[in-house]
DNA sequence: CTCATTCAGGACCGATCAGTCCAGAACGAG
DNA sequence: CTCGTTCTGGACTGATCGGTCCTGAATGAG
């Protein structure tokens, strides 16, 4: 928002994955995979991070040529923010999914927390993680687009969290995420498997507290407060 | 270990800080201050990233010709890694003295979540998160340092967290670490001041856990007119 | 058919980078 | 004093990078 101009060379396509993408007129059609391609770009960021990863090595992977690249995505700064923005589209989805699958509140809130905590914790770390920390602070627009990603996951997390416990929804949704980005980067240090083990337990436990047999105190008593708004 | 002699052209003094590198016998001393260069090029390194920072910048930054540089150092690289401890060594001197200030446990605890979690996240974010994020995979070096500055993390608040309430220790002192490096990368983006203050209140939270008597159910948090407060 | 579009592949450009090297000056130990 | 060391500053190297441009072939719409 802040700035809107400053790139978009060639915005009439800027939408790749948006439809199939038919502008046409005559002419010849395009002949490889967006979306294919996309996942390919960011298997190549995610793997070796935007500076480190060379035009070479993405139009490899993409398998086009650099005339294509260009004429599709503008620059390499395009090409990522197409594939963070695939990547979160398709993260959310999946942690709907997950969601959906549940079969009630409780099971929800532990499978989010387990979709969110250990999963992160490979060596390529988390995708967006990697990129907030990399680009965000030279780069609005990626801080932007990443802001917005966490936003909405602690959304889905606070209205998760709040269906099993509604005390400290937003703030336990907030801390289950910090707790997964965290994960993420303990992850890519090579972290041992019982640090991981032991995060992804307190992740469960902030997301679905044990009930107050297991945790006197904690929140069972008290004045109930509804101050999340 | 993998590469030992890779690089390391000059490694008669390879350690700046250890002591004031008086292996000397005649001839020019060293002009400079090498804390104050470390010093100078962390903040580089952290401000900018590693491959972003530039021979140019940092020789700036640390007030030596390039000549200097590399008859210290090495490489770039190297000063990397000398930046690093330099790093390490002093956060983890910080909290040691936080933890001595504290009057007692419960404080040592509470102080040192407070260390932890909102300290990281400025705009720099945590020197280590930028690090690992941009190096672990590919420089197993790094992720080694990195790995162990994080265990001595979690052994101090493990230490500090059990004389407050032995139970899960240890998972709740690796939750802490991985919530203030979640914080880290969630205030490099720029989240608003709410979610990083939730996370403090968890991270308290996961520190010290309230008391029955001490902290009644769910504690309201922030005043809901900051101004007149 | 023609025309508009996309394809591949590679040459090319200007910039930047880490790292090397040299010349000459400063400085302290012996 | 001399000698060994470190200092500065800049020139230089070899490589890589993102991005542009061109040629020539492929392909579908009208």
């Amino acid at each position: 928002m802040s700035t809107p101009d400053d790139i978009a060379p060639d915005a009439r396509r800027a939408r790749p994955s948006a439809a199939a993408a038919a502008p046409c007129g005559p002419g010849r059609p395009r002949a490889f995979d967006e979306d294919a391609a996309l996942a390919a770009a960011l298997e190549v960021f995610w793997t070796r991070g935007f500076e480190a990863a060379s035009l070479e090595e993405l139009t490899r992977a993409m398998g086009l040529s650099r005339s294509s690249f260009y004429a599709w995505l503008g620059s390499k700064r395009g090409a990522l923010v197409a594939a963070i923005e695939s990547y979160a589209r398709g993260r959310r989805a999946a942690l709907e999914q997950i969601l959906r699958d549940a079969p009630d509140a409780r099971a929800a809130a532990i499978a989010l927390a387990e979709a969110l905590a250990p999963r992160a914790a490979q060596a390529k770390g988390c995708f967006m993680v990697n990129c907030l920390t990399e680009l965000a602070p030279a780069d609005p627009e990626v801080a932007a687009i990443g802001r917005a990603h966490m936003r909405a996951l602690e959304d889905l997390a606070e209205r998760t969290l709040a269906a099993v416990e509604p005390a400290r929804a937003r703030e336990r949704a907030s801390a289950l995420v910090a707790l997964s980005l965290g994960a993420a980067t303990l992850g890519k240090a090579g972290a041992p498997a019982r640090t991981l083990r032991a995060i992804a337990q307190e992740a469960r436990r902030l997301a679905a507290p044990p009930a107050a047999a297991d945790r006197p105190g904690a929140e069972a008593e008290g004045p109930p407060s509804p101050s999340s708004g």
